[in-house]
DNA sequence: CGGTGGACCTGCTGGC
DNA sequence: TGCCAGCAGGTCCACC
């Protein structure tokens, strides 16, 4: 479900209503996630307060008082939303933090490829979870000068080196296949065959389609809603992902899906070259 | 070393 | 109508 917009806007949708609140008590409902749920650090959180909500690539750090952050991957199906700390139990309810004030803020997952960890804020960029991250996209420094330098050597398609979160990190399914397509390359073109000019321009196209995403509330195929439970738009918006078949709005070509690493992606035959 | 394919899960959909 | 294969937004690890 979530990409980096989707975490960006879960982010921005909790931030403000969770800093400046203290945990009063956590509850793990079921701690089977990726990595068990570290229940006993969690329940020692109880009596801190949120200090702010960070994202790095894909997680939501939420720093709290004490050096501790607790980190959250909402994985293919997670949504981390508030409700009231009275609201019943959901299917899934993994794990939930309830606030001062009365609210509780859940993690509902049911696929289970989520993730919590606590963890050390001054250590967090050390953990193995993080050290290999690559630059955010849209920091300064995201540019083609970079990536082309980060593909000398390397041989695999395009699309799959987009994916890869130690080139850059928060890129994942959709926003490959749409930053491919706004570039014009195909996906299935080898990084050895990509031009400096091309690289300037995949990553210009990399930022502007998260950023368009984030501004339109990421994107809602199935189930991503925000912290507040409000879904996004930027579906009405995608140029290729998850249309085949249907017509290329600039150019009439059908889309096309092919297999690449086992994952779908759409690209336009006619304006992706 | 880098790249691919499968594994990890549940739930929904489309084709028969 | 019902069943089942296939597929889904992520990540890690074994293997080539």
């Amino acid at each position: 479900m979530p990409e980096l917009p989707e975490v960006e806007v879960v982010r921005r949708s909790l931030e403000p209503r969770l800093v400046g609140r203290a945990v009063t008590a956590a509850r793990v409902l079921f701690p089977q996630l990726r990595e068990p749920v570290p229940t006993a650090a969690l329940k020692a959180l109880a009596g801190r307060s949120i200090l702010g909500v960070r994202r790095r690539a894909k997680y939501l750090l939420v720093d709290l008082a004490g050096d501790t952050t607790v980190v959250v991957h909402l994985g293919m199906s997670g949504r981390l939303t508030l409700a009231p700390a009275t609201a019943p139990r959901e299917r899934h309810e993994h794990v939930a933090l309830e606030l001062s004030g009365g609210e509780r803020l859940r993690l509902v997952d049911p696929r289970r490829f989520g993730l919590v960890l606590v963890l050390s804020t001054s250590l967090l960029a050390a953990d193995p979870h993080f050290c290999r991250l690559g630059p955010e996209p849209l920091d300064e420094g995201f540019d083609g000068d970079y990536l082309r330098s980060v593909a000398v050597g390397r041989r695999g398609p395009v699309k799959t080196f987009l994916m890869d979160s130690t080139v850059v990190a928060g890129v994942g399914n959709i926003y490959a296949s749409e930053a491919l397509y706004r570039a014009g390359i195909h996906p299935r073109r080898s990084v050895a065959r990509i031009a400096p000019p091309r690289w300037a321009l995949t990553a210009r196209s990399v930022r502007e389609v998260l950023a368009r995403a984030i501004d339109q509330g990421g994107t809602t195929l199935a189930d991503f809603v925000d912290g507040a439970g409000r879904p996004g738009w930027f579906q009405v918006s995608l140029a290729v992902y998850d249309r085949e078949g249907e017509r290329c709005l600039v150019c009439h070509t059908a889309v096309r899906r092919i297999l690449q690493a086992n994952r779908g992606t759409y690209y336009c035959p006619g304006c992706q070259r």
